[in-house]
DNA sequence: GCCGTTTTCGGCCCGACTGTTTTCAGTCG
């Protein structure tokens, strides 16, 4: 069983037991299983397994390294057999409804007999729920709501699309009078290649101008929800977005807290703990009676809740916020000298932590001891290769592709065209090829554009591994992209034995998109990422960050392990038109995400060391 | 269910918003 499907299997149980109402910490520590399971690569695993050490693994206990070990060898687990025959499948999915939660569809289920979605919305039809203890009219309407635009709701977004939509709010957010400083947080932030919702994180001298103007915006179907903090709307495509207001004095607070994955922000509250502090949105202060009451068993600290019960109970929770006096930055040295992230950093004695690296996985650890990587930037980009021109299936032509890379400021842009079995995108015969591969010698030679262009190719990795051009041909070329377009259907074997085979021809300078998956729409074909990874790096051969928005592959999940044992990549927008050339700033993203240096990305090189470096390789090959 | 230079038992991150209540539970992030 591959790692994947253990994790799966942890997360199913978990969201079971969610469904039975079990105790919360004992379903997050499945959820914390499946994300370790996730984290280890697959020949670590089967070793660790092997060697039956399962259990040295952090967030492994007894309890679990036997359900993995059992999943392992037989593919089954009856725990989980059992688990499934007590809860009605029908309900899992109700969990998709907006408001709805394990508790209420406890009482739905066992006080109407609900047992679906179907069910459910038969029990609002005729008013059942809304009479139920506890819910009420708002929350049956919520419901039918819900039911019917789960699956627009519960749609996620390309990162992509997300930043055109977040990019001017933000900037208009700026605009107004009564705004000090506007962020947009979340997984936009962190450039995580989908997004579930956006966050705008603004402090401001004035709340009501603010969030008019927020929820006024033209897109807007429906406010979610208006409070004095938090105000959501739902675009009319669905995508949900927060606005967050604070005091200035708390922004950088709220925007660490609403920057960093569930995760990050539980290692670095439990940091904060450690030393006698607590984090939240709202501050960083020292633990008192007051703010472990609340979270305290009742048998502790009796005397000091008797002395602070009465003046501090709504106080304590709920510290300051927008326009309260600004009592909170005087005299506190908690949260006075707070003013950056850094800053917030530095106070758990912490490196800058960049947001893309906030996934809570080794990034505090690795701040601690000052490890973190200088990450790779956009403007450390010095040009790009598996660019498409209208001798494919682009839309624009070599002249003007080479010209909008000269005005991003590029040294160099690789032409990559479709080969030949690529019917369906206009791919090159060889004569067409060679007609390119003659016209880009003769534009650079013209003069007219101050941008290089090199001639490459994007060739088919056909069914059996050989590339769709003969070596003779491929030599005429200054590089080969190598990518699979068609038959996907292969096994995980044999597709990681067809990409191999393309790796180890001599003239193969890149890997293409490593899986073919298409965000939100197809998983990409079952590689061995690993063995390829080994291959690629045996080889020479550079495995791209396809940037198309849509693709951002190879996930970069992969890439730190990866770079570690020496693997180079290049970031390519695949761009099909001027425009897209832009998306090397998804790419970005990636690397960034996979904790990538410049050295370690190909197209920050000059284009003296490219020329250089694909002579050698033509030499060595 | 996991974990431990204060613990092998008793903790486990923190707070906002809504809807339903009349002080709080459930949900969400």
């Amino acid at each position: 069983m591959t790692k994947h499907e253990i994790a799966d299997v942890l997360n199913e149980i978990a969201l079971l037991l969610e469904l039975k109402g079990e105790n919360p910490f004992k379903i997050r520590a499945y959820q914390s299983g499946a994300r370790v399971i996730e984290s280890l690569e697959q020949p670590e695993l089967e070793r660790l397994l092997a060697a039956n050490e399962l259990l040295t693994v952090k967030g492994i206990g007894e309890a679990l390294a036997k359900k993995i070990a059992e999943l392992h060898t037989t593919g089954k687990l009856e725990f989980l057999e059992k688990l499934r025959a007590t809860i009605a499948p029908g309900l899992v999915e109700l969990l998709q409804i907006p408001g709805v939660g394990p508790k209420k569809i406890k009482v739905l289920h066992e006080q109407l007999g609900v047992v679906d979605i179907a069910s459910l919305a038969a029990a609002c039809a005729d008013g059942r729920v809304a009479a139920l203890a506890g819910f009420g009219a708002k929350t049956q309407e919520k419901i039918v709501a819900g039911i019917k635009n789960r699956e627009a709701y519960g749609r996620r977004h390309l990162w992509w699309e997300a930043w055109q939509v977040a990019q001017p709010i933000v900037a208009g957010l700026r605009a107004l009078p009564q705004v000090k400083r506007a962020e947009a947080a979340g997984s936009l932030r962190r450039g995580l290649e989908t997004v579930g919702d956006l966050d705008f994180i603004v402090s401001a001298t004035e709340i009501e101008p603010v969030v008019s103007w927020f929820v006024g915006l033209s897109d807007v179907q429906e406010v979610t929800a208006r409070g004095e903090t938090k105000t959501s709307v739902r675009f009319v495509t669905g995508l949900q977005a927060d606005l967050r207001l604070v005091p200035d004095e708390q922004f950088i607070f709220a925007l660490h807290h609403f920057t960093g994955s569930k995760d990050h922000n539980v290692q670095m509250r439990q940091r904060a703990l450690a030393r006698g502090l607590t984090l939240s949105e709202w501050g960083l202060e020292p633990v008192t009676a007051a703010t472990s009451e609340s979270s305290a068993s009742p048998s502790s600290s009796l005397t000091a809740a008797a002395g602070a019960g009465e003046a501090a109970a709504p106080r304590a929770r709920r510290p300051k916020r927008a326009g309260a006096p600004a009592d909170a930055a005087s005299g506190d040295p908690a949260r006075g000298s707070v003013a950056t992230e850094a800053d917030l950093f530095a106070r758990l004695g912490l490196h800058f932590i960049p947001p893309e690296l906030r996934e809570g996985m080794g990034e505090i650890e690795a701040a601690e001891h000052g490890e973190l990587p200088t990450l790779v930037d956009l403007p450390d980009l010095r040009g790009t290769f598996h660019c498409h021109t209208t001798a494919s299936d682009g839309r624009n032509t070599l002249a003007e592709m080479a010209t909008a890379a000269a005005s991003a400021g590029w040294e160099y842009l690789g032409i990559a065209d479709h080969s030949k079995s690529s019917f369906q995108a206009n791919g090159l015969t060889e004569q067409r090829l060679l007609e390119q591969v003659e016209a880009i010698r003769v534009f650079n030679a013209s003069g007219r554009c101050r941008t290089h262009v090199f001639a490459g190719t994007e060739c088919d990795i056909l069914p059996d591994g050989r590339l769709d051009f003969d070596e003779a041909l491929l030599r005429k070329l200054d590089y080969v992209v190598a990518s699979v377009h068609s038959t996907f259907a292969l096994d995980e074997a044999a597709m990681t034995a067809r990409i191999i085979r393309a790796i180890e021809h001599p003239c193969t300078t890149m890997l293409g998109h490593l899986t073919g998956r298409l965000l939100l729409r197809r998983d990409g074909y079952r590689v061995d990422a690993g063995k390829i990874i080994d291959a690629a790096i045996a080889h020479g051969v550079i495995i791209e960050i396809n940037a198309a928005p849509k693709r951002l592959d190879m996930d970069w999940r992969h890439w730190r392990k990866a770079t570690a044992r020496g693997l180079l990549t290049s970031i390519n927008p695949d761009a099909h038109e001027t425009a897209e050339l832009a998306y090397v700033r998804a790419g970005i993203n990636t690397a960034r995400k996979g904790w990538l240096t410049k050295a370690q990305v190909f197209n920050t090189r000059s284009l003296a060391e490219v020329k250089a470096a694909f002579l050698a390789r033509r030499r060595a090959g």
